[in-house]
DNA sequence: CGAAGTTGACTGACTGTTCAGTCTATGGAG
DNA sequence: CTCCATAGACTGAACAGTCAGTCAACTTCG
């Protein structure tokens, strides 16, 4: 982050610490109020500046909430990374990826962001250039999860499966789950979203279904849906 | 249509039949440019009506295009009962419902019904009464195909599984596949969705994949065929 | 000084909504 | 049958608020 030499001798520190916070600042109102209603006055107010400075910054408004929904991507991925980092079994980090898309406030990160996600897939129906950078965006989720699984055979953790298959169909699942859950749906609690989909990822990679941690006692009627 | 008796002697019919102009207007620009950007001025002017008689009937914005959100769900949700009752097999049943949702206009409804599912969720997401509206949507929705699952358990076309688990699962599937393809993710296309649903669902359902994806070799009547 | 950063005041376009009526037709009174 | 009163459908013009973007001045810093 500390990086960025843009040309500037000076200080391209300050400008790009300010750039940095109106993006935030937007990508948290985007989630809020939606892409739409954000005024650029609400996301100078929330960076502490002027609605002029952040048209000096930024040009345009769409221009603002456009990067700011790519910075906020941007920053899902890096604690995606962050969090693969540090979890070598792949077991647990099948599990970490649900929890993350899944469980709200799972991530430290703000709660709204499904919010992003609503406004996003709007967004790129309609305008060529956002769909562009979602499907980029998705590509990367995907190989990301794809590239689980192959370490997952590498390591011997599971026998050999199409990882690039598995990853479209179980991001496929975990979006639909993520929407019912975000949009509080009392019939798919985050609870019930998790558990379809590990028993997905469990039965498609072969994991062990056994739960290390905690498992309902006498709950026999468990749907796994093994026909 | 016929039926409403409000009091008034001349003739509702012409009332009636305006709203519903005005509803369809509306959810067609919804589905175009997203719910934000529909002005009462777009929706008068397809609607061959002047702004002020928008008002008239729906005394505000937010209530006329809340109301076209339903109107174009209903509608939905109409196409979908008529073609379950004209599709008694459970496998062609499944495989409609995946060409309903996954395949660009396969519907004969109009083609950009996806970006007003984007819009749905979004406005969902914020305004608590649309999300009432939205989950009472849903329940539909997997009701529907745990009806249908049922249905094929009676009529002995599967063995016995467990319907509610299967829609839920299933329809955040459908859901997730269908937004790839809406936004035309290059990889997923939609044969690539249709072939995950399917896959999921036979090996749900224990449905036979024999059958490769081919229609019937001659259905002597279609209702109703695009392609 | 000069360039970049920063701001408050201003504006011009847009748009939802109101309002004061016009138009049409129905239905009862004469 | 005619005529007017009434109601409901409908409209054009104005209103009022909002908000992105401009501008000229001021500040800070090298």
């Amino acid at each position: 982050m500390a990086g960025n030499q843009g040309g500037v001798t000076t200080s391209p520190n300050i400008v790009d610490q300010r750039r940095e916070t109106m993006l935030a600042s937007a990508a948290e109102l985007i989630a809020e109020r939606g892409f739409s209603d954000t005024r650029i006055t609400d996301v100078a107010k929330r960076a502490g500046a002027s609605p002029s400075l952040v048209i000096y910054y930024f040009g345009t408004k769409d221009k603002l909430l456009t990067e700011a929904l790519r910075y906020s991507e941007d920053a899902f991925y890096l604690a995606c990374a962050d969090m693969l980092a540090s979890t070598p079994d792949i077991r647990q980090r099948i599990e970490r990826f649900v929890t993350l898309t899944c469980v709200p406030g799972a991530v430290d990160e703000q709660a709204g962001a499904w919010g992003l996600w609503f406004d996003l897939w709007a967004q790129a129906f309609r305008h060529p250039l956002v769909a562009k950078d979602r499907i980029d965006l998705d590509r990367r989720w995907r190989s990301t999860i794809a590239s689980v699984v192959v370490d997952g055979v590498a390591a011997n953790e599971i026998s050999k499966v199409d990882a690039e298959a598995f990853a479209l169909a179980w991001a496929a699942l975990l979006d639909g789950l993520a929407i019912q859950v975000a949009l509080e749906d009392p019939v798919v609690t985050p609870e019930r979203a998790v558990d379809i989909a590990m028993s997905f990822a469990e039965q498609a990679l072969g994991l062990p279904p056994a739960h290390p941690r905690r498992q309902p006692p006498e709950k026999s009627s468990h749907p796994r849906n093994g026909s």
